[in-house]
DNA sequence: ATAAAGATTTAGGTTTGCCGAAAAATAAAT
DNA sequence: ATTTATTTTTCGGCAAACCTAAATCTTTAT
């Protein structure tokens, strides 16, 4: 393990995210959207991680990490979320403005800080976001991956997570009132475009589907 | 300010230490050296420095910073020595064991992460080596220099501050069992060499001249 | 089956930081 | 005041990541 470029992390890490979807090898251009770089970029990278043996790539053929690639990016993925799980808990920051830079401190190169921070933490099981902590030896938590919108009227369920891709979206829930750990009450779903409403905290409100695909539930 | 690369705050950085011991403008050699490249990598960087009104820099006269080149380093610093405050005193590091891991984390860019971080800690004055930490206005607590050397026979003094230069001498010192805020009463000084005979939290010790001019006190 | 469209790779270039060797400027020694 | 030594700069080159444009491979549509 250990020693890998700021770059190279984000390259396992993307096509680490990316392979969960699909069964296939992860294509170029998925990449490079993925990271905004140009698919140019992509293919000569993708050789030279293939070189250092963290993938396997043949061309035109997408690429798939190898137990140590899978290992890098997994233990990316935990700085990234133990980082947001401290600026959050300890930091005071809202859930919608730590991504950015736990971007940055995924990258810090440490073994025994991340162990540690993930002590003064007391163990987290889930990010700011409900996302699922790996330990110290790259295994999960299990967790549903159940969202909102595959819920039925008159149920009550409680927010585990919300999908941390776009800001906007974290936003908009944060000023919904909705938060980690709240319960929701599933009042009717509207046939016509399966918007919900619910209750949470008190207060009704009425959810577009999109909003509910996005939102983990218990 | 902001939006620096990292091997920009660093070059600030060392020009910034270097500045303080010398009148003059800081050397080409004295920046490679400290920054362990070649000096004709310096000059080149001086040149961009220059462009971008971080520094003052004439071809064979030194270099010396401008009031915004000077609030880089000086922010630079801040965070370096914050990050090692959190690093000793809420993950339980050793002071000997901080420094390479905050020259990775003083170059996060986040304004509102270091001041959150500041506040997290209390806003202590100095950090684990007895290093005073700038405010958000780049303001230094004052602090005297007084090294340990320079003591007379006879007379106690409080532990202030190490040089965290070295990490062979942060953990002599260590080994030594002297820490932040020991009281050292001074028995004698050996005409000869200088070294030092102390008592310190109970046990008497010799100290050679070279390390009691790395110890700073009050 | 062939052509068009889409994805991927190749080739040639750029920027940032770095180096070594040689030239130029400055400082020190005679 | 020269000569010698040291410091600094210039010049040509390199590696990592990136880009654009052109070529090639794969997939889809006719
Ligand atoms: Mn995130
Ligand atoms: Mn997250
Ligand atoms: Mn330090
Ligand atoms: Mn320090």
């Amino acid at each position: 393990m250990s020693n890998y470029t700021l770059t190279e992390e984000n390259y396992l890490k993307a096509i680490y995210f990316l392979s969960q979807h699909s069964e296939k090898g992860v294509s170029t251009n998925a990449i490079s959207e993925s990271l905004e770089t140009k698919p140019s970029t992509v293919t000569e990278m993708l050789r030279k991680l293939k070189e250092k043996g963290v993938l396997n790539y043949k061309k035109y053929q997408g690429a798939e990490l190898t137990g140590e690639g899978k290992k890098v990016a997994i233990a990316t993925v935990r700085k990234h979320r133990l980082w947001e799980s401290f600026l959050v808990d300890k930091l005071n920051f809202g859930w919608d403005e730590v991504h950015e830079i736990a971007e940055q401190l995924e990258h810090i190169q440490s073994r025994k800080l991340t162990d540690r921070l993930e002590e003064f933490l007391g163990f987290p099981k889930y990010d700011p976001h409900g996302d699922p902590i790996p330990d110290r030896n790259g295994v999960f938590p299990k967790s549903s991956d159940l969202s909102l919108d595959n819920c039925s009227p008159g149920s009550s369920v409680k927010v585990r997570g919300v999908k941390d891709t776009a800001p906007e979206l974290l936003k908009y829930i944060a000023k919904l009132g909705i938060g980690l750990g709240d319960r929701i009450e599933i009042l009717e779903i509207e046939e016509f475009d399966h918007s919900m409403r619910i209750v949470v905290n008190g207060q009704e409100l009425q959810l577009s589907q999109l909003v509910c695909k996005n939102i983990f539930v218990q």
